[in-house]
DNA sequence: CGTTAGCACTCAGACCCTCAGAGTGCTAAC
DNA sequence: GTTAGCACTCTGAGGGTCTGAGTGCTAACG
């Protein structure tokens, strides 16, 4: 892919590239000239820029318009022209200082993730929440409310706390309680909570005959404690910055972004995408396959605890987006709130 | 203030402001003629017109436009010529079907308001969480998760549970925690936070140069675990519906308001405000004081647990808005999620 | 004296035209 | 292969005109 483009027209394709994220505007062949290191005609870039557009990296709007680059010239941007650069220190303190470090809940610290994302970037910051299916079982507890309404307290290894009202049809005493949690907290801690779950069904089959009835309870107990509803919300911030873009001045399209925000479900197949990939992943308009967010991309980096990866977070923003600076920004930010998420479960 | 208007000018200013309600546009004498009870020609309405704009209830864009509403005109409708109607049945039932009911936690409850309260309204749904200082204590846990640091959880009379992760700069054992924790469940259940905080404060004082190292541990415990950060926490649902709003037309008015919906401080002073009222409340345009939302009103109504207020929720929209259908929908949000609060705990 | 018809007046918005500027592609010369 | 020159295209801004909606005023009417 990147031998079908000479050294020259790579240079003009990323200077049309990087103008037009600056201007946000068609580039004609003049403007050019001025960015390039070698001094070359506007002529002969208009030659190179009409071999561009024929290869399928550029597209001009109209006739005599300058070019804009395609989601083709994106994608050969992001993967060959661009070099990503570490964040500088000063940067990176800017962001480690929003996280004014003073036994944050997870659910807290991964707020001030999506804002710092925002903040530090300009676009909207996404924060996938753990799904606890993956996450690693710590310890339980029972609380009684009531005669029949438990509260359960499930801590898991990343610090993450969960709690689930039970409403029971039999009474428990605060004894029976104790027993439970004690039992569960010996025989199921280091499991992922989706291991738990079969476990728990496994135990379930295999006692049913039986008459030990507290056993009973505590299987039953702990699979509706562990009946996670709340499973992979998205935190969102800095929806606003859409409103600031040029290309998204048109109400429609804007209308259609705040629409998928709001339902969530399209963010979340994006990040859940992520979560499987190393580093950071970058999603150039349609390849998101979601034409709610057309003209959209995704720069997302998954996040983990100890025990391997917990989700993902990321930045969305049009297409037409400073990739070379937001790239080192959501890395950063998924390397430290790993590191932050690793610090907490000691 | 009813009695500077005669019942015709009541008649035709109400014909005027439902009609822009309706039609977002400047509403014509011609236009009114046929929504009013009695036939008049529209000459006679222009000389009405023509006082009420005196009078500050109207005001015209320009010459040629007809008349909208000032906020003066509205503050009348809504205080005068709108008859509210309760909710219809079937409406209510379309409501209350959205808490398919099942044990759900009261922040999930109150998220489900908020997005009951938008979709039922197409307008914004605003929720404030209850400010943990006012609700009343009804049990506290503490949770070991490591030699140093503890989950202290803790659930208030009307069933909301809040997490709080401690560190500890000395280590206590299993059975001084309990010690600790039923030591509070017995001396403070039915304290409000405050009350409780101020009452921890008080015998830290007295039992300062005490020797009773375990109940000195405790109040610090207690302390550490009710200082409650993430209190007065907004829930705002809908937001797009803004996007579809005409007067919301300019970029530069919708970046304010989307920008104060994420600040959110100023959201929260506004609902704060309606914690002190009784019923419905109704804030129109300036009544706010907020220049970010210029030309929004509020919807506001307090909701309660049984000990109580709690929090306020609500609707915020263009003051062009349909009162009559919206107030009723505000209201009977509020009351049935009162009532499902109450319900829990039971 | 309140109501109404008639009329002149105003103004926004649609429409059309023109023009300047930016940028292109092509051709021919370097 | 590169560049200068040139004819061509298209957008967007600016300005003029026209229409329709709506007004305020005046005078007549019951």
């Amino acid at each position: 892919m990147a031998d079908m483009l000479n050294e020259r027209s790579q240079q003009i394709l990323e200077a049309i590239i990087e103008e037009h994220i600056a201007t946000a505007q068609p580039v004609g062949s003049r403007a050019i000239t001025t960015r390039l290191p070698t001094r070359l005609s506007p002529a002969t870039v208009r030659n190179v820029m009409a071999d561009l557009e024929e290869q399928g990296f550029l597209c001009s709007p109209h006739t005599s318009a300058g070019r804009i680059p395609t989601e083709l010239g994106y994608r050969f941007y992001v993967d060959t022209l661009l070099q990503v650069v570490r964040l500088g220190q000063q940067q990176q303190d800017r962001i480690q200082a929003e996280y004014h470090w003073q036994g944050l809940q997870m659910s807290e610290l991964l707020h001030t993730a999506s804002k710092t994302l925002s903040s530090a970037s300009s676009y909207t910051g996404l924060v996938m929440m753990p799904r606890l299916q993956k996450t690693i079982f710590r310890h339980i507890e029972f609380v009684k409310l009531s005669s029949r309404q438990i509260l359960a307290v499930f801590v898991t290894q990343s610090g993450l706390v969960q709690n689930k009202l039970i409403e029971l049809d039999e009474e428990l005493t605060a004894s029976d309680l104790e027993q439970i949690s004690n039992y569960l907290n010996q025989e199921m801690a280091g499991l992922s909570i989706k291991e738990m779950q079969n476990r728990l069904l496994a135990e379930m089959a295999k006692e049913k005959a039986l008459y030990d009835h507290l056993l009973q309870r505590a299987l039953r107990l702990s699979e509706a404690a562990l009946d996670t509803d709340s499973d992979g919300d998205i935190i969102i911030e800095g929806t606003s910055c859409f409103l600031e873009q040029p290309e998204f001045g048109d109400l429609e399209r804007m209308k259609r972004v705040f629409r998928a925000f709001e339902r969530k479900s399209v963010l979340f197949a994006l990040l859940d995408r992520g979560l499987q990939n190393e580093g950071v992943q970058i999603l150039i308009g349609s390849e998101t396959e979601y034409s709610e967010i057309a003209g959209c991309s995704l720069i997302t980096a998954a996040y983990s605890g100890k025990r391997g990866t917990l989700g993902t977070l990321g930045i969305i923003g049009p297409s037409r987006m400073p990739y070379s600076k937001v790239i080192p920004i959501v890395g950063y930010t998924a390397s430290l709130v790993s590191r932050l998420l690793d610090q907490e479960s000691d």
